[in-house]
DNA sequence: TTTATTGCAAAGGCTTTGCAGTCGC
DNA sequence: GCGACTGCAAAGCCTTTGCAATAAA
């Protein structure tokens, strides 16, 4: 997906639902695109900070956020520790794994998954709308430094 | 898996990292195994208070929780709307779908799914330790009545 | 007796909200 | 000009924590 077509929809979104486009709406929107990364709604409020310019208020962000969210521009992932990220979606789906050591975070995709948890939704009448898959776990590097040192669990 | 096994593998764990047997523990984990539901933390402690008897501080049921999820006794669900419930580990594993109607929870599993997750943990070195699959929807019921009603998102 | 545990209430961390002023449309 | 938006600070919600008293082992 390119950046105008992205921003197009936006347009046309915030006009379908009576929503206005401030800079400030513009300006998390360009910040959430211009990544790549995973990112918490503090970490984007201090990244919109450092900014030149005005930039936006915390409460500005969350509402923001809010409203990428709704109109399916931005995902949200539960890391599983209590911390919500943010990442804006593209044009291909993906799952992720995170590191319990380092909290990287890989992704991955296999449509046999996505086709059999399909069939499973079906099987009782259950319409997906969204789906999360995450593994939690050591990746690679972690991995090789935790061979041995383990707690009792 | 039978309830006394269960509770003598409890008793072994908090043994072996020499955590003792208080009421309040044996309290909670009597509740959190009697209930085959998902529950919040605080929603436990309203159980709790229910209850006959001396009942169990707030504290101590967010406390003895995170000694069963250590334990590995209990499992943690993210809905994916900020909540965060809990359920005792059966025997055998499954995933879940969450209606976002009525909120409920209903539970799958497939081996195939499971496996495929596997490979593509190894594929990158990852390890898995634990994983969260989880379906965001409309149940059967739900999905019926809801079948002309949407709003622009 | 020693060390972990409990209860309380205060403190935290993150997110939401009320409100008055502001600005897109 | 109207209705939505913003910033601020206060309020909320859920969870964690410090501390002194208590109880398991």
């Amino acid at each position: 997906m390119q950046r105008p077509t992205v921003i197009k929809r936006f347009e046309d979104y915030l006009k379908r639902n009576n929503l206005k486009l401030t800079p400030q709406r513009q300006q998390v929107f360009e910040k959430v695109f211009s990544t790549n990364e995973h990112f918490s709604a503090e970490r984007l409020y201090e990244l919109l900070r450092e900014e030149e310019g005005d930039g936006v208020s915390r409460a500005t962000v969350y509402r923001a956020l809010e409203v990428l969210a709704k109109g399916g521009f931005v995902e949200t992932l539960e890391t599983g520790r209590g911390e919500v990220l943010y990442e804006h979606k593209g044009p291909n789906h993906h799952d992720h794994m995170v590191c319990v050591e380092c909290s990287k975070i890989e992704e991955f995709h296999d449509e046999r998954i996505e086709e059999l948890q399909e069939r499973a939704a079906e099987a009782i009448g259950f319409v997906i709308v969204s789906h999360v898959h995450r593994l939690t776990g050591l990746c690679r590097a972690c991995a090789a430094q935790n061979g041995s040192s383990k707690q009792d669990g």
